[in-house]
DNA sequence: GCGTCCAATGCTGTTTCGGTATGGCCGACA
DNA sequence: TGTCGGCCATACCGAAACAGCATTGGACGC
């Protein structure tokens, strides 16, 4: 359909999930730093991994290691959630300039 | 905390929603191409305005009319959905090709 | 074998979300 | 002036999504 390769059903919170295993190669370790839980964490990682068709991560015994998918993914995943902070910084500050003064 | 301007509640629903009424001036219009009716599209636009704290359109009698805030917040959309269009695009291209050969 | 550490899964209560129906506003027109 | 049509916002409700708890299953160390 003309939909092409819509923006699918990624989200910024799996975003989010993802770049926290990330970093902490432990699910619940990333749960906790996101005020998660590691059942509901597990599943995003799942969720991400089936909309995009690939495994982000390989499961070893001592946790979570990237995968090449996974590692490609992370360097967009963190100009993403970059790029939304400072959409959101922006917004505020031409909203502020204009009611402040 | 160190949470400090996070990522916030902003979805990239809601980034959809705001490019397609930005670009048709009308909810109703942007509701029909994003499959969606216009209630829920009306909310995801107050939603957004609501989580960034600043007022994207002025509502006038014709429809939808984009203020400074929501041309400068335009710009960023744009760039983070292609970003996630990216990011999708390259996870699948490495997957599939350590996948296929 | 037993205890430990990890991720995955089953289940459930709550929240979120989209759709329908409706309201309020304003201009066009007769 | 009264009606019609187009617009966005709100009220309400049923369905889907989500987080948390409890538990399972696999792999290592002792």
């Amino acid at each position: 359909m003309a939909d092409s390769a819509r923006v699918a059903d990624v989200s910024l919170t799996h975003i989010q999930s993802f770049v926290a295993v990330a970093e902490e190669c432990n699910v619940g370790r990333a749960a906790r730093r996101l005020h998660l839980t590691q059942p509901p964490l597990s599943r995003h990682i799942q969720a991400l991994e089936d909309e995009l068709g690939a495994r982000l991560f390989e499961r070893t015994r001592g946790g979570m290691r990237l995968l090449p998918a996974g590692e490609a993914f992370l360097r967009h995943a963190r100009r993403i959630l970059a790029e939304v902070d400072a959409a959101v910084l922006t917004v505020r500050d031409v909203a502020g300039s204009r009611a402040g003064g």
